[in-house]
DNA sequence: AATTTTATGTGTACTTCCCC
DNA sequence: GGGGAAGTACACATAAAATT
Protein backbone atom coordinates (compact mmCIF):
# COMPACT_ATOMS: atom_id res chain seq x y z
CA UNK A 1 0.00 0.00 0.00
CA UNK A 2 1.09 3.38 -0.37
CA UNK A 3 2.30 5.27 2.57
CA UNK A 4 -1.17 7.18 2.98
CA UNK A 5 -0.50 10.37 5.09
CA UNK A 6 -2.32 10.52 8.06
CA UNK A 7 -4.53 13.50 7.66
CA UNK A 8 -5.28 15.94 10.75
CA UNK A 9 -8.25 15.62 11.90
CA UNK A 10 -9.77 18.91 11.73
CA UNK A 11 -9.00 18.81 8.66
CA UNK A 12 -10.49 15.42 7.49
CA UNK A 13 -13.06 16.66 4.71
CA UNK A 14 -11.18 16.51 1.57
CA UNK A 15 -10.29 19.42 0.28
CA UNK A 16 -12.02 20.68 -2.89
CA UNK A 17 -10.17 21.82 -5.59
CA UNK A 18 -12.16 25.35 -7.17
CA UNK A 19 -14.18 23.85 -9.90
CA UNK A 20 -16.16 26.96 -10.11
CA UNK A 21 -16.79 30.06 -8.54
CA UNK A 22 -18.78 29.01 -6.10
CA UNK A 23 -16.55 26.52 -4.38
CA UNK A 24 -15.16 27.73 -0.79
CA UNK A 25 -11.95 27.11 -1.22
CA UNK A 26 -11.25 30.33 -3.60
CA UNK A 27 -12.57 32.62 -1.19
CA UNK A 28 -11.61 30.89 1.67
CA UNK A 29 -7.63 31.57 2.29
CA UNK A 30 -7.66 29.33 5.52
CA UNK A 31 -9.86 26.20 3.80
CA UNK A 32 -7.45 22.59 3.67
CA UNK A 33 -6.14 22.31 0.20
CA UNK A 34 -3.84 20.19 -1.53
CA UNK A 35 -1.22 20.79 -3.99
CA UNK A 36 -0.25 18.04 -5.51
CA UNK A 37 -3.43 16.90 -7.57
CA UNK A 38 -3.03 20.86 -8.41
CA UNK A 39 -2.77 21.06 -12.73
CA UNK A 40 -0.26 24.29 -13.46
CA UNK A 41 -3.43 25.72 -14.75
CA UNK A 42 -4.99 25.52 -11.09
CA UNK A 43 -2.00 27.13 -9.57
CA UNK A 44 -3.75 30.70 -9.61
CA UNK A 45 -6.54 29.39 -7.44
CA UNK A 46 -4.38 28.57 -4.49
CA UNK A 47 -2.66 32.11 -4.42
CA UNK A 48 -4.23 33.33 -1.67
CA UNK A 49 -3.58 30.18 0.43
CA UNK A 50 -2.03 31.02 3.67
CA UNK A 51 -1.30 28.15 4.78
CA UNK A 52 0.88 25.15 3.76
CA UNK A 53 -1.47 22.35 1.67
CA UNK A 54 -2.76 19.49 3.46
CA UNK A 55 -0.08 16.82 1.27
CA UNK A 56 2.82 18.81 2.49
CA UNK A 57 3.89 16.55 5.37
CA UNK A 58 7.09 16.06 6.64
CA UNK A 59 7.13 11.75 5.94
CA UNK A 60 7.60 12.71 2.21
CA UNK A 61 11.04 13.98 3.06
CA UNK A 62 12.09 10.77 4.24
CA UNK A 63 14.00 12.20 7.03
CA UNK A 64 14.65 8.77 8.63
CA UNK A 65 17.79 8.86 10.87
CA UNK A 66 19.52 12.12 9.49
CA UNK A 67 21.18 14.60 11.51
CA UNK A 68 19.24 16.16 13.61
CA UNK A 69 19.40 19.97 12.30
CA UNK A 70 18.04 18.75 8.86
CA UNK A 71 15.09 17.37 10.70
CA UNK A 72 14.81 20.42 12.74
CA UNK A 73 14.82 22.79 9.56
CA UNK A 74 12.20 20.47 7.89
CA UNK A 75 9.93 21.14 11.27
CA UNK A 76 11.12 24.82 11.52
CA UNK A 77 9.87 25.45 7.73
CA UNK A 78 6.41 23.85 8.56
CA UNK A 79 6.22 25.88 12.04
CA UNK A 80 6.95 29.21 10.47
CA UNK A 81 5.90 29.25 6.82
CA UNK A 82 4.04 32.29 5.77
CA UNK A 83 1.69 32.43 2.45
CA UNK A 84 1.89 36.12 2.45
CA UNK A 85 5.69 35.96 2.06
CA UNK A 86 6.41 35.98 -1.24
CA UNK A 87 9.81 33.67 -1.06
CA UNK A 88 7.69 31.54 0.66
CA UNK A 89 4.77 31.54 -1.70
CA UNK A 90 7.23 31.24 -4.54
CA UNK A 91 9.12 28.62 -2.96
CA UNK A 92 6.06 26.27 -2.70
CA UNK A 93 4.76 26.87 -6.13
CA UNK A 94 8.46 26.54 -7.88
CA UNK A 95 8.61 23.03 -5.98
CA UNK A 96 5.19 21.58 -7.84
CA UNK A 97 6.98 23.33 -10.79
CA UNK A 98 10.11 21.16 -10.20
CA UNK A 99 8.61 17.67 -9.44
CA UNK A 100 6.89 18.33 -13.06
CA UNK A 101 10.07 19.04 -14.60
CA UNK A 102 11.59 15.57 -13.03
CA UNK A 103 13.17 13.54 -14.03
CA UNK A 104 14.92 16.50 -16.64
CA UNK A 105 16.84 17.94 -14.04
CA UNK A 106 20.08 17.44 -15.22
CA UNK A 107 22.21 19.33 -17.43
CA UNK A 108 25.53 18.60 -19.79
CA UNK A 109 28.92 19.20 -19.16
CA UNK A 110 30.65 22.61 -18.56
CA UNK A 111 31.28 24.23 -22.12
CA UNK A 112 34.84 25.03 -23.45
CA UNK A 113 34.15 28.96 -22.47
CA UNK A 114 33.93 28.50 -19.08
CA UNK A 115 36.91 29.55 -18.33
CA UNK A 116 36.45 32.84 -19.99
CA UNK A 117 33.55 33.54 -17.28
CA UNK A 118 35.65 33.14 -14.42
CA UNK A 119 35.57 36.20 -12.04
CA UNK A 120 32.00 37.43 -13.29
CA UNK A 121 29.46 36.22 -11.17
CA UNK A 122 26.96 38.20 -13.77
CA UNK A 123 28.35 36.48 -16.62
CA UNK A 124 28.54 32.29 -15.07
CA UNK A 125 25.23 33.13 -13.26
CA UNK A 126 23.36 34.16 -16.58
CA UNK A 127 24.70 31.45 -18.47
CA UNK A 128 23.98 29.11 -15.80
CA UNK A 129 20.06 30.38 -16.09
CA UNK A 130 20.26 29.41 -20.04
CA UNK A 131 21.58 25.37 -19.38
CA UNK A 132 18.74 23.34 -20.77
CA UNK A 133 17.01 20.52 -18.76
CA UNK A 134 17.96 17.02 -20.02
CA UNK A 135 17.37 13.54 -18.57
CA UNK A 136 19.06 12.93 -15.89
CA UNK A 137 19.86 9.38 -16.90
CA UNK A 138 22.66 8.79 -18.75
CA UNK A 139 23.89 5.95 -17.94
CA UNK A 140 23.32 3.25 -20.77
CA UNK A 141 22.15 0.04 -19.56
CA UNK A 142 21.09 1.33 -15.95
CA UNK A 143 17.88 2.90 -15.43
CA UNK A 144 17.57 6.52 -14.50
CA UNK A 145 18.74 7.87 -11.15
CA UNK A 146 16.85 6.92 -8.50
CA UNK A 147 14.65 9.22 -6.80
CA UNK A 148 12.97 11.43 -9.43
CA UNK A 149 9.29 10.37 -10.23
CA UNK A 150 7.24 10.88 -7.09
CA UNK A 151 6.65 14.43 -6.54
CA UNK A 152 5.60 15.12 -3.29
CA UNK A 153 8.98 14.46 -2.02
CA UNK A 154 10.24 17.27 -4.59
CA UNK A 155 7.14 19.60 -3.06
CA UNK A 156 8.39 19.51 0.53
CA UNK A 157 11.83 19.04 -0.30
CA UNK A 158 11.94 21.82 -2.55
CA UNK A 159 10.54 24.31 -0.52
CA UNK A 160 12.27 23.18 2.47
CA UNK A 161 15.72 23.84 0.47
CA UNK A 162 14.46 27.33 -0.58
CA UNK A 163 13.16 29.11 2.61
CA UNK A 164 15.66 27.56 4.81
CA UNK A 165 18.61 28.85 2.90
CA UNK A 166 16.60 32.41 2.49
CA UNK A 167 16.65 32.78 6.06
CA UNK A 168 19.60 33.52 8.53
CA UNK A 169 17.54 31.97 11.19
CA UNK A 170 17.00 28.78 10.02
CA UNK A 171 18.72 26.03 11.28
CA UNK A 172 19.94 25.18 8.56
CA UNK A 173 21.71 28.16 7.81
CA UNK A 174 22.57 28.17 11.14
CA UNK A 175 24.56 24.63 11.09
CA UNK A 176 26.43 26.17 7.83
CA UNK A 177 27.25 29.22 9.99
CA UNK A 178 28.91 27.19 12.59
CA UNK A 179 30.55 24.43 9.74
CA UNK A 180 32.38 27.30 7.76
CA UNK A 181 29.09 27.53 5.42
CA UNK A 182 29.29 24.09 4.60
CA UNK A 183 25.88 22.54 4.09
CA UNK A 184 27.06 19.00 5.24
CA UNK A 185 25.08 15.50 5.08
CA UNK A 186 22.35 17.93 3.92
CA UNK A 187 24.22 18.41 0.45
CA UNK A 188 23.63 14.24 -0.51
CA UNK A 189 20.77 13.80 0.53
CA UNK A 190 19.18 16.77 -1.50
CA UNK A 191 21.70 16.22 -4.46
CA UNK A 192 20.46 12.62 -5.02
CA UNK A 193 16.73 14.41 -6.14
CA UNK A 194 19.03 17.08 -7.72
CA UNK A 195 18.31 19.82 -5.35
CA UNK A 196 21.50 21.31 -5.63
CA UNK A 197 23.21 24.40 -6.06
CA UNK A 198 23.42 23.69 -9.88
CA UNK A 199 19.82 23.92 -9.98
CA UNK A 200 19.07 26.16 -7.42
CA UNK A 201 21.18 28.95 -9.97
CA UNK A 202 19.20 27.60 -12.71
CA UNK A 203 15.84 28.41 -11.09
CA UNK A 204 17.33 32.02 -10.60
CA UNK A 205 17.38 32.06 -6.37
CA UNK A 206 21.05 31.90 -6.31
CA UNK A 207 24.10 32.83 -8.10
CA UNK A 208 27.12 31.10 -9.09
CA UNK A 209 30.35 32.55 -8.83
CA UNK A 210 32.94 30.20 -10.53
CA UNK A 211 33.29 27.66 -12.99
CA UNK A 212 33.08 24.92 -9.85
CA UNK A 213 29.06 25.27 -10.11
CA UNK A 214 29.93 22.71 -12.27
CA UNK A 215 31.90 20.62 -10.03
CA UNK A 216 31.72 20.70 -6.17
CA UNK A 217 30.59 23.78 -5.81
CA UNK A 218 31.11 24.92 -2.18
CA UNK A 219 29.23 27.57 -0.74
CA UNK A 220 29.91 31.24 -0.17
CA UNK A 221 30.85 34.41 -2.43
CA UNK A 222 33.90 33.75 -2.01
CA UNK A 223 33.44 29.91 -3.43
CA UNK A 224 31.57 28.92 -6.00
CA UNK A 225 27.75 29.47 -5.15
CA UNK A 226 25.64 31.28 -3.25
CA UNK A 227 21.83 32.49 -2.24
CA UNK A 228 20.88 35.87 -3.68
CA UNK A 229 19.85 38.51 -1.11
CA UNK A 230 16.49 38.20 0.51
CA UNK A 231 15.38 41.19 -0.90
CA UNK A 232 16.31 39.88 -4.65
CA UNK A 233 14.63 36.59 -4.20
CA UNK A 234 11.47 38.69 -3.02
CA UNK A 235 11.49 40.70 -6.04
CA UNK A 236 11.76 37.26 -8.43
CA UNK A 237 9.22 36.20 -6.61
CA UNK A 238 6.98 38.56 -6.51
CA UNK A 239 7.47 39.00 -10.55
CA UNK A 240 6.82 35.55 -10.35
CA UNK A 241 3.20 35.76 -8.73
CA UNK A 242 2.54 38.95 -10.87
CA UNK A 243 3.13 36.69 -13.97
CA UNK A 244 1.40 34.16 -12.78
CA UNK A 245 -1.86 35.67 -12.46
CA UNK A 246 -1.53 38.07 -15.09
CA UNK A 247 -3.87 36.52 -17.63
CA UNK A 248 -4.95 32.90 -19.04
CA UNK A 249 -0.52 32.08 -20.24
CA UNK A 250 0.13 33.29 -16.84
CA UNK A 251 1.61 29.68 -15.97
CA UNK A 252 2.95 29.50 -19.09
CA UNK A 253 5.01 32.78 -18.68
CA UNK A 254 5.27 32.25 -14.76
CA UNK A 255 6.90 28.53 -15.67
CA UNK A 256 8.88 30.68 -18.41
CA UNK A 257 10.57 33.07 -16.10
CA UNK A 258 11.79 30.24 -14.31
CA UNK A 259 12.48 27.05 -15.88
CA UNK A 260 12.96 28.81 -19.50
CA UNK A 261 11.16 28.15 -22.57
CA UNK A 262 11.84 24.76 -23.69
CA UNK A 263 10.50 23.46 -20.61
CA UNK A 264 7.49 26.02 -20.22
CA UNK A 265 7.03 24.90 -23.77
CA UNK A 266 7.03 21.37 -22.69
CA UNK A 267 4.67 21.52 -19.65
CA UNK A 268 2.29 23.41 -21.89
CA UNK A 269 2.31 21.59 -24.81
CA UNK A 270 -0.96 19.99 -24.95
CA UNK A 271 -2.91 23.13 -23.81
CA UNK A 272 -1.70 25.45 -26.28
CA UNK A 273 -2.47 22.76 -29.24
CA UNK A 274 -5.82 22.72 -27.87
CA UNK A 275 -7.09 25.92 -27.83
CA UNK A 276 -5.38 27.81 -24.73
CA UNK A 277 -8.10 28.80 -22.63
CA UNK A 278 -9.01 25.37 -21.60
CA UNK A 279 -9.31 26.66 -17.82
CA UNK A 280 -12.25 26.57 -16.42
CA UNK A 281 -14.22 25.13 -18.98
CA UNK A 282 -14.67 21.43 -17.62
CA UNK A 283 -14.61 18.56 -19.21
CA UNK A 284 -12.02 18.03 -22.14
CA UNK A 285 -13.38 16.01 -25.15
CA UNK A 286 -10.22 14.30 -25.83
CA UNK A 287 -8.92 13.35 -21.99
CA UNK A 288 -5.25 12.41 -22.28
CA UNK A 289 -4.28 9.21 -21.99
CA UNK A 290 -3.46 8.23 -17.96
CA UNK A 291 -1.15 5.85 -17.27
CA UNK A 292 -1.46 2.68 -15.65
CA UNK A 293 -0.89 3.83 -12.43
CA UNK A 294 -2.66 6.76 -11.86
CA UNK A 295 -5.56 4.82 -13.31
CA UNK A 296 -5.16 2.79 -10.40
CA UNK A 297 -4.55 5.68 -8.18
CA UNK A 298 -7.97 6.81 -9.08
CA UNK A 299 -9.43 3.38 -8.83
CA UNK A 300 -8.13 2.89 -5.06
CA UNK A 301 -9.55 6.49 -4.49
CA UNK A 302 -5.74 8.00 -4.16
CA UNK A 303 -6.27 11.02 -6.20
CA UNK A 304 -4.18 13.50 -3.86
CA UNK A 305 -1.02 11.07 -4.13
CA UNK A 306 -2.17 11.53 -8.16
CA UNK A 307 1.05 12.09 -10.05
CA UNK A 308 0.29 13.89 -13.14
CA UNK A 309 1.76 13.60 -17.00
CA UNK A 310 3.05 15.88 -18.88
CA UNK A 311 -0.01 16.03 -20.94
CA UNK A 312 -2.46 15.97 -18.07
CA UNK A 313 -0.77 19.11 -16.65
CA UNK A 314 -2.22 22.11 -18.01
CA UNK A 315 -5.89 20.46 -18.48
CA UNK A 316 -8.46 20.91 -16.04
CA UNK A 317 -8.87 17.42 -14.42
CA UNK A 318 -12.26 15.99 -13.69
CA UNK A 319 -12.66 15.23 -9.86
CA UNK A 320 -14.21 12.00 -9.06
CA UNK A 321 -15.90 12.33 -5.90
CA UNK A 322 -14.06 11.11 -2.98
C1' DA B 1 42.19 18.97 3.75
C1' DA B 2 37.47 19.84 3.12
C1' DT B 3 33.37 19.46 0.49
C1' DT B 4 30.31 17.73 -2.79
C1' DT B 5 29.24 14.31 -6.28
C1' DT B 6 28.98 9.80 -8.09
C1' DA B 7 28.80 4.82 -7.91
C1' DT B 8 27.42 0.47 -5.85
C1' DG B 9 25.08 -2.75 -2.86
C1' DT B 10 21.22 -3.95 0.32
C1' DG B 11 16.61 -3.99 2.01
C1' DT B 12 11.81 -2.83 1.23
C1' DA B 13 7.53 -1.86 -1.03
C1' DC B 14 4.91 -2.10 -4.79
C1' DT B 15 3.65 -3.67 -9.71
C1' DT B 16 3.40 -6.71 -13.39
C1' DC B 17 3.23 -10.97 -15.32
C1' DC B 18 2.30 -15.68 -15.65
C1' DC B 19 0.61 -20.01 -14.45
C1' DC B 20 -2.64 -22.70 -12.14
C1' DG C 1 -9.64 -14.92 -9.80
C1' DG C 2 -5.50 -16.26 -6.60
C1' DG C 3 -0.54 -16.59 -5.67
C1' DG C 4 4.05 -16.52 -6.44
C1' DA C 5 8.14 -15.06 -9.32
C1' DA C 6 10.21 -11.36 -11.75
C1' DG C 7 10.71 -6.54 -12.47
C1' DT C 8 10.65 -1.59 -10.99
C1' DA C 9 11.55 2.18 -7.90
C1' DC C 10 13.00 4.02 -3.82
C1' DA C 11 15.83 5.14 0.70
C1' DC C 12 19.75 4.43 2.91
C1' DA C 13 24.50 3.23 3.84
C1' DT C 14 29.02 3.09 2.38
C1' DA C 15 32.82 3.84 -0.36
C1' DA C 16 35.09 6.12 -3.95
C1' DA C 17 35.98 9.93 -7.02
C1' DA C 18 36.29 14.67 -8.39
C1' DT C 19 37.00 19.38 -7.43
C1' DT C 20 38.42 23.37 -4.98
Amino acid sequence: MLPRYSVPQEQAAMPRVPRDGRDTTLVDAEAPWCINSLTIGELPTILHKHKLPNDFLISHASLGSAESYISATYHWVIKHYDGASPIHKFALLVSYLFSRVAPKLGHGGAPNNISTMKGSTKDITEHVRQVAWVPAAETKSSSSRKGVTKTLPFIVMITTTIIALSDPLSPLRKYMAAHNNSLGPWSQKHGSKFINAFNLVRMGVAYAHAPAIYGSPKYGSMHAWSMKAPLEIAAYAKRFISLLKSNANGPYEATKLVFGTTIASSLNRRSVSSGGMSRGTGLSRSPPRQTFENKRKREHGEIEELELTDDELFEVKRRRRL
